[in-house]
DNA sequence: CCTATCCATTGACAAACATCAACTCAATAG
DNA sequence: CTATTGAGTTGATGTTTGTCAATGGATAGG
């Protein structure tokens, strides 16, 4: 996070007292949180995660049509979930004639992923 | 995902022919993507990924008091994000006296961590 | 008691979200 | 050109979410 301050363990102290000094926050590492939680959050619903899954399992490109049949939902549905997912910049897609195939950005999940471990 | 069958590569097929075998979903590996979805839902929002990322740059317990004026934000504001994180398991909360601490709880990332690896 | 402090809960409200039906658009076969 | 197919967009609807002001509950000091 970048709030390197000392959290003072806390001791009693009620009564007429601040629990604790104010503390500043340095607004540094704000935008990375943005930008991990922006994915976290496109990552934050079974459909979504299970598409990445699938495109990650397979590491080409999977079609559209391969996709909707594996939920129960409609296909404008699916649609929706692969925009949200390509607009997060977890996925990418490309058309070819009539189908369209989708396939996870390499690296689009690395640095939520290093932060998790 | 368990959703282990071949995605037949696409070829030049339209006219009268559907795209694609509707393809079985084996609903294993569901309950594994909602469990994970609802981690990712829970890190989805800046607030809540920079309080895990604080509870845990500190290993040990930190005090409300002390995070409340780490954001912009009212207290009953930070106190209902970690509700969510407490929610969604991935923190902990232990009352002395007037205070609240929380902590992560150990292995709470992990699933979601190991999976995005 | 009475008061001050920390924190959670409630209620309210606007914004965002998930979903589908209906539609539009692009491409291709005939 | 026409019909058909895959996929994205629009509009509508019900649900969820983020936020705060106000309130409530518990604890501790005087």
């Amino acid at each position: 996070m970048a709030v390197d301050l000392e959290l003072v363990p806390k001791q009693k102290r009620p009564a007429g007292v601040r629990c604790c000094e104010p503390v500043v926050y340095p607004d540094i590492e704000r935008e990375e949180a943005v930008r991990m939680a922006s994915v976290a959050k496109a990552l934050g619903d079974p459909v979504r995660l299970q598409l990445v899954d699938v495109l990650r399992k397979h590491a080409g490109k999977v079609c559209v049509c391969e996709l909707v049949p594996l939920f129960d939902l409609s296909q404008p549905t699916v649609s929706h979930h692969l925009k949200v997912l390509r607009e997060a910049g977890i996925v990418g897609s490309e058309r070819a004639g009539l189908w369209a195939y989708y396939f996870v950005i390499p690296d689009a999940l690395k640095e939520l992923s290093a932060w998790l471990s």
